[in-house]
DNA sequence: ATATTTGTACGAATAAAATCGTAGATAGAT
DNA sequence: ATCTATCTACGATTTTATTCGTACAAATAT
């Protein structure tokens, strides 16, 4: 069985981030977007892109000679996976340790808290 | 000048976890901690511990014909530096969407959600 | 028609991390 | 004294990710 969920890695992510930010796009223009943060060659962004596609990570479809990429998964789904994977390395499975400590280390207005509580008496009350 | 501070990688860390919660350790403790969720080589472990010490990551002391490895930076300011990379690359930035997520995954238990808002809570009340 | 541009595919080179075999040193047991 | 068990050190191999050169095909421009 191929049951095997696999996470994307670093570079491959940053392409994720351009496809749900941006829709389905094109190797060149997922290429644009990243060469504004990083200088990378064009043929990288395809083979990564190519990757991800063996992996199944992204979809795509021929459009005249190219292709148009999207994203396979929701952004949530695959920040889940990634914040599962996280909580048990970093922080041994405990996920309260980790909101202690991003409570600890950065404020949160009070507005953001509520929120959360809000979202917390929702799943509670079920 | 080294003020390099770079980040474990996943099998570091697994290390570090084993330090961090149970103090100083030999390579043969630490291994024995580590077998208990992994099945690796003795020599494995030894090589990563020694290549740790190499990075600054940990400290050790001669005892014997062995040594004491400690953690070399405390667990908060390693896990500090690993959950703001964590959510710059992953949630863009946005800590209160890390804790959204956190809140909505299946998988965190209803001990931990409860513990969750117990510090949200305490927090709120300053 | 031919040259140029624009795209994919393939595979090799590089890098980083993880794995482990083997050699050798030392302590303790016989 | 010698054998055995326990450690470290070293280096080779494997694995995974990244990077990019080159070949080739198709569309477009001259």
């Amino acid at each position: 069985m191929s049951g095997k969920k696999t996470t994307p890695t670093a570079s491959e992510l940053g392409i994720l981030n351009v496809l749900w930010a941006r829709g389905p796009l094109t190797v060149k223009s997922v290429h644009e977007a990243l060469l504004a943060t990083k200088d990378v060659g064009y043929t990288t962004t395809l083979k990564i892109m190519q990757n991800m596609h063996d992996k199944g990570f992204v979809s795509r479809k021929p459009q005249g000679r190219s292709h148009i990429y999207e994203a396979a998964y929701e952004q949530e789904e695959t920040r889940g996976r990634l914040l599962d994977r996280f909580v048990d390395s970093t922080f041994s499975g405990s996920a309260s340790s980790l909101v202690m400590q991003l409570l600890g280390n950065k404020k949160t207005s009070k507005k953001e808290l509520d929120e959360i509580k809000r979202i917390i008496d929702e799943m509670d009350s079920k």
